[in-house]
DNA sequence: ATGGTAGCAGAGCTA
């Protein structure tokens, strides 16, 4: 069973990419942010005929986040609780089975110290405020999605460089270890302790190309999904593609037995 | 080098 979180950048451009690798990865499920797409222009035909169903909420020009799934979800919620009048469309959650996935397009920050940062360490703590009951209601927990936040220094190319800025800032390492300690793992470290590698390379000064890169996509589970889960990768050949997305998908392969 | 590129939208903002 394969679970996956990518940050599209745009639906619309990247569908052609997308539909590509649906079918020939086949992940079970997959999360998506930075849609870009309002809902009436959700592309729900042809992921369907691709064999997917999807939960998703969107908005002009910015954000919007989905779920797909081969098998059809329950109780689909498009808004973090107490956020449901936030126009910035960043959470999605859906039940398959026994097993509860979240999906966060968690706020950039822009700059330490600016608004957009105010908003993100906000954001961050109402998710963790939500997770706290989620976890409890949910035992078989997955939250997934694109974080915004390099844990440690190993997630970053060159840490020097970026201490203190945003994406690394002491105050968002500090969200992040508090989503851990909610008993949500980061799978990809639990089960590469020692690799580096990244999620995100800026389109800007050849990032890619010189593997200038920082890990800010995670997969968190709870201890039952953890124990089920086998491996955690990057699929690194989508961000090598044609007119790729600035991510690279990130995925999780779990015992389907020990989901259900 | 306070730049660089990409997407949306159609100039400037966001990342």
């Amino acid at each position: 069973m394969l679970i996956a979180t990518w940050n599209v950048n745009s639906l619309r451009v990247r569908l052609p990419q997308l539909l590509d690798w649906l079918g020939q990865a086949r992940p079970d499920i997959v999360g998506l942010q930075e849609t870009k797409l309002v809902d009436g222009d959700f592309p729900e035909a042809e992921l369907a005929a691709a064999g997917y169903h999807a939960v998703y909420v969107g908005q002009p020009t910015y954000n919007g986040v989905a779920l797909l799934s081969r098998q059809a979800a329950s109780d689909p919620l498009t808004a973090l609780p107490g956020r449901e009048h936030d126009p910035q469309q960043r959470f999605v959650a859906a039940s398959y089975g026994a097993l509860r996935v979240i999906n966060v397009y968690v706020p950039n920050g822009s700059a330490v110290g600016s608004d957009k940062y105010v908003y993100k360490l906000a954001w961050l703590a109402d998710l963790s405020r939500y997770l706290l009951a989620a976890s409890a209601q949910s035992p078989k927990l997955l939250v997934m999605g694109d974080f915004n936040i390099a844990p440690t220094d190993l997630d970053v190319h060159d840490p020097a460089a970026w201490e203190g800025q945003v994406l690394v800032s002491p105050a968002e390492r500090a969200a992040f270890v508090e989503l851990v300690s909610l008993g949500l793992h980061d799978t990809f470290r639990h089960l590469n302790p020692q690799t580096q590698a990244f999620t995100w390379w800026d389109y800007r000064a050849a990032a890619f190309r010189r593997n200038q890169g920082l890990r800010i996509d995670h997969i968190l589970a709870t201890q039952p999904v953890l124990a089920a889960s086998r491996a955690c990768r990057v699929e690194i050949d989508l961000r090598r593609s044609e007119r790729p997305s600035d991510h690279a998908p990130l995925v999780l392969e779990l015992d389907p037995a020990a989901i259900v």
